[in-house]
DNA sequence: AAAAAAC
């Protein structure tokens, strides 16, 4: 064993640097060859023997010192990154793509298809929880919107797997929507593209051809789904699909997919895990929120858990600029979306409404406004799904309203706006709205309306707002279940008033509402 | 609290 190897076991899957630590390793393995001299010489010697411990000595030095100057770059690197990490052995991360062709063995060609796709750098999330991946262990991420979490898990699945094999299905990723496993899917097709395997998507054609059932030819690799295809299948008798030989599960959106209540994928998700039988089963659960029962769960089943932060938990991602607008009524929310619409906006626009009922409502308010406006949620065809999104991709739609069916992991290119016409149902649901834009690295922008009737949740919305350093008026983050501030004149501030509606005079601005009476906010 | 998720 040369001295790096024994480092290497001693840091626990630690790396080495030999740029930056070459000479520290130059006067380590000098010690270290000095010292095999001598233990291999006949021990008679006294001298010898004192010698003996001299080196050892030094080599505890060097050796000690060497694993510290590593450790403090290790922990450099982590707080560079903002990247917080729980649990045991935990491996270094990695700074290059590359380093994962040469530590962990990642197939060239899907390097090659990473660079022909135009990632060059791993992002936070995927240099951390790409090696803990690639040694095996179960962890949960956190990591913010548009961070790069699918990347993160597809590429130590497609290493783990190493080629295709006729076993059955080996990964499995469960998603919350069909559009969101169609979505990774696709990235997973694309990254895995000239390397062969076998990667299928749970939808109705592959379900009426019955091609997963014990009598087919096991012919597959990795399996994208929405967990209510799969129990269906599994509750089958016999079953039409079988779990048992997947070595890689992974939960994405997984605090959503923990939801419980009659009708939450909780035990849906349950049932999975159970169908996941094998003996070798791993497991990782990816969000961008993460909500302690969550982590509660992960620490009592998880094999030695390892947990992984970007940046603070739960919070917003910082490139998109946030906005909140007093709108006073309903009148008001459509008399300001038009306002949007006249001043002219740069597309495309998502606009998120609470119900099915409400993106109805919507589309027939603004169908006639003369823009390219559409409509997405549970209630259409999956084939109008389909078109909706690829319309909204291609540009051809310029507003799209939606429920939170779009709400979670969907990566649409270049969102402009994010319009929250109706308030969130909570901060989670908040930022994972919003992330829909300010994706990558890219700058985004968010407006978000609110009423009267918003004032229980506006609070705890403009805290997760100030946290990623937008502005908020201070009377907001007072705001209290019981409401007892008294708001001054000047935390009224007036964002739009525009006296061409006439009759429907609107004031459009951020204060207290109900404290504010200074006559030129309501005209 | 609503939405999503099978046929």
């Amino acid at each position: 064993m040369d001295a790096f190897d024994l480092f290497r076991k001693l840091g626990a899957g630690a790396k080495f640097d030999f740029k930056r630590f070459g000479k520290d390793a130059d006067r380590f393995k000098q010690g270290e060859m000095e010292g095999e001299g001598i233990l291999w010489t006949s021990s008679a010697d006294r001298k010898a023997k004192g010698l003996q411990k001299v080196e050892r000595d030094k080599e505890k030095i060097s050796m000690k010192r060497l694993k510290q100057l590593h450790q403090e770059k290790v922990n450099r690197v982590r707080a560079q990154h903002r990247i917080n990490v729980h649990g045991c052995d935990v491996p270094d991360p990695v700074c290059t793509f590359s380093e994962l062709q040469s530590e962990y063995g990642l197939n060239p060609r899907v390097l090659q298809n990473l660079s022909s796709a135009g990632l060059t750098t791993p992002t936070p999330i995927q240099m951390q929880a790409i090696p803990l991946m690639m040694h095996g262990r179960e962890l949960l991420a956190c990591a913010p919107t548009g961070s790069g979490k699918t990347l993160a898990f597809c590429l130590p699945l497609l290493t783990h797997l190493k080629q295709p094999a006729n076993l059955g299905f080996r990964a499995l990723i469960i998603s919350p929507t069909r559009e969101l496993a169609s979505q990774t899917h696709r990235e997973l097709v694309r990254l895995s593209e000239g390397v062969g395997f076998r990667v299928h998507i749970l939808d109705k054609a592959s379900m009426a051809a019955k091609k997963y059932g014990p009598s087919s030819n096991k012919k597959y690799d990795i399996l994208v789904s929405t967990p209510n295809r799969l129990v269906f299948l599994l509750k089958q008798d016999p079953p039409a699909l079988h779990l048992s030989s997947v070595e890689w599960l992974v939960v994405d959106e997984s605090d959503k997919l923990f939801e419980d209540g009659r009708s939450g994928f909780r035990d849906q998700l349950a049932a999975v895990f159970q169908a996941c039988s094998g003996p070798r089963v791993r497991r990782a659960l990816y969000s961008a929120t993460c909500v302690p029962d969550v982590e509660q769960w992960c620490r009592i089943n998880l094999d030695n858990l390892v947990s992984v932060n970007i940046g603070h938990r739960n919070s917003a991602v910082e490139t998109v600029e946030q906005e909140l607008l007093f709108v006073g009524t309903e009148n008001g929310k459509l008399l300001a979306m038009r306002d949007i619409i006249k001043k002219g906006f740069l597309p495309p626009m998502l606009v998120f409404v609470q119900s099915i009922e409400r993106a109805r409502e919507l589309f027939h308010e603004l169908v006639y406004e003369g823009i390219n406006v559409d409509v997405i949620h549970a209630d259409r065809t999956q084939q109008q799904r389909d078109n909706v999104i690829s319309s909204f991709r291609s540009g051809d739609i310029w507003v799209l309203i939606c429920t939170a069916l779009l709400a979670r992991g969907i990566d649409f290119k270049g969102v402009n706006l994010v319009l929250n016409y109706d308030f969130p149902t909570s901060a989670v649901e908040y930022i994972h709205r919003i992330g829909r834009t300010g994706r990558a690295g890219h700058t985004g922008r968010a407006v978000t309306f609110f009423t009267e009737d918003d004032k229980p949740l506006l609070r705890s919305i403009a805290n997760v707002i100030k946290q990623a350093g937008c502005p908020v008026p201070d009377y907001m983050l007072g705001f209290k279940k019981i409401h007892s501030v008294v708001v001054r004149e000047a935390d009224c501030h007036v964002i739009v008033f525009d006296p061409r509606h006439g009759q429907n005079k609107v004031c459009i601005r951020i204060c207290s509402f109900d404290s504010c009476n200074n006559p030129a906010h309501y005209a």
